[in-house]
DNA sequence: ACTTGGCACTCAGGAACACAGAGTGCTAGA
DNA sequence: TCTAGCACTCTGTGTTCCTGAGTGCCAAGT
């Protein structure tokens, strides 16, 4: 049904209009791009395009523009992904390797991300879930008030004041911290909960009340926190874009981290690192935009998700080198901390 | 000059101006609002205004659009700050009491300002500089790395990695951390260099590469982040605005924090509490946009600034009294924690 | 001296219309 | 199966005309 020639036709039309912007013609398809048949070959194979729901024209007689069925077929066999030239890879991991801290690291991603594919960049912060503990400690601030703080392996810190039920001396403080430490370092937050369900009764009676509200919020920032901090950077880029919906839902989508969690999707388990590409309609949250996504972190450690967001006619394989490139790099810095 | 009927009728063109979005005319002027002149009246009355700057007409036949210099005088003579209503303060008060720590009231102070005032809201963290140190730790990551976490009163945590220069024991660690939190514990940041200056000389000569490297990371986190950092929210409320300047200037300099600094501006020393509100042009750094911003923070203890920033074309008295309504409950909840 | 009604004037925005140009589908021939 | 030619269908653009809102100014009224 498709051969060869009308799947260049696919692939040209496709370039086209990323491209341009404007709906493409037999004629100049024929002469751009050099396919060495004539425009009214071009004509019938369009027609045989537009059949199947390839392609579309926005009016009787303009030319055509792909549907996302089209897009999606292009992506799928027609383009390879589109690696990134010495100097933006040298650029990305000079710019990288400056960061100071977990926050810097994920600001310069973000940032970096959205420059490259001059779409908005999506990162999502590693998740608590697959980190171990490195350190919790529990610093006094007054009498019935400490301060929470969580250190994992990949340098997140987590902190929260707990209002204590009773005044608690700091030699107690400080007992309970060695306690929490011999007992969690190096463990998997996900086992901390039935690491620490029998704390209390370990620990003598008048300290009870204290050590259990303690627990609940260290309980709390796990489950909380696990996977909510998610952050977009060049927003900008929207201003020039067309979408088929409103600047405005999109901008609002953004700041919804809810929204913004679903758009980038959920890593697969069996091949965390592949990328991942919703095409307008397919992306029930956020119709007519485009998600290109992918999961980050060392090979069986994956932390979390970042990808770009774009018009639906976005340039796919540039993009989604992009999006592998970076999401490499910054996996090695990661690895490296 | 400008008796008290011009002044009248400088106000209404501003107020239907900001309420309807278009060119007011003298007749509808003299109908809507009551000012028991003719219409003829009021066109030499806007006569006068527009000789003197305050008015302008987009081309000959139109109505009369507020100049920058017609807003503020309105904003300086003409208006008074609108309070919010008993609904709005109790929903400002139970969304911010339910915030667990500074990132939490940061967060949800600068989305309540954006929803309150359907603007652009800017809300810069806690300066470091007026606060002092609640603790210094250092948590021993691996041989010859620590975590350098400062902990300070208003409940904001910097972390750093640092690299040591040599192998040094966690037992030296937690001596240098005892004389750190002794000799920091409760002083102001800004007191901070001077206070360390000799501590590697208090220290055994062995220590003092370890403790160079420590002190030098830590300053450079007072001094780099003592005021960068700073966010925004509504982004999505910018999609309806029209400004004189593109969108996209607008979307860039909400994501450079050089420019929402300044952009907020500074607060006056003699009165810190009090309203900054610049007016398109009068804003030099992006033209076309109003900014009503404020200090917050407990009486003397001025912490940082919050704003919000629109078209020219707002509605300056409720704006300004969520500003001012905002910056209190937040200063309420920073002081009591 | 200020206010008002009247009147001529200006100009943006919309409706009606024609037209050029790009692009198509179809058919007949190579 | 491809190609050339041709008639057809649109969109977008430019032109013209017209209406209506709004103004500025002048002369009369208070």
């Amino acid at each position: 049904m498709l051969d060869d020639r009308k799947l260049a036709v696919l692939r040209a039309i496709v370039e086209d209009y990323v491209s341009t912007n404007e709906p493409v013609g037999s004629k100049a398809l024929a002469e751009r791009h050099n396919l060495k048949v004539s425009p009214a070959t071009v004509r019938n194979d369009m027609a045989a395009l537009e059949d199947e729901g390839y392609i579309t024209q926005p009016h009787t007689s303009a030319g055509r523009v792909p549907t996302d069925k089209g897009y999606r077929l292009f992506v799928d066999r027609l383009s390879q992904v589109k690696p990134l030239s010495g100097a933006e890879r040298r650029a990305i991991e000079t710019f990288l390797a400056g960061a100071v801290d977990l926050d810097d690291v994920v600001t310069r991603t973000v940032r970096l991300l959205a420059q490259l594919t001059r779409q908005v960049a999506v990162v999502q912060y590693p998740t608590l879930t697959r980190s171990t503990v490195r350190h919790v400690e529990l610093v006094p601030l007054s009498d019935r008030r400490v301060m929470l703080v969580l250190i994992t392996n990949t340098g997140r810190v987590e902190q929260r004041a707990v209002e204590l039920p009773e005044v608690v001396e700091d030699a107690r403080i400080a007992h309970l911290r060695a306690v929490l430490n011999a007992c969690l370092d190096g463990c998997g937050l996900s086992s901390v909960p039935e690491l620490v369900a029998d704390l209390p009764e370990r620990l003598p009676a008048e300290d009870r009340p204290a050590v259990a509200t303690i627990l609940s919020v260290l309980l709390e920032t796990l489950v909380e926190r696990h996977d909510e901090k998610i952050v977009f950077a060049g927003a900008a880029n929207l201003a020039g874009a067309d979408f088929t919906i409103g600047l405005r839902d999109v901008l609002e989508a953004l700041e919804e981290q809810v929204v913004l969690m679903r758009l980038l999707g959920e890593t697969s388990s069996d091949t965390p690192s592949a990328l991942t590409v919703r095409i307008g309609s397919e992306n029930p949250y956020l119709r007519g935009t485009s998600v290109v996504a992918t999961g980050y972190g060392s090979g069986d450690n994956q932390l979390a998700r970042l990808g770009v967001l774009g018009p639906t006619r976005m340039d796919y394989p540039v993009t989604m080198g992009a999006v592998r490139a970076v999401a490499r790099y910054v996996s090695q810095i990661l690895a490296a901390s």
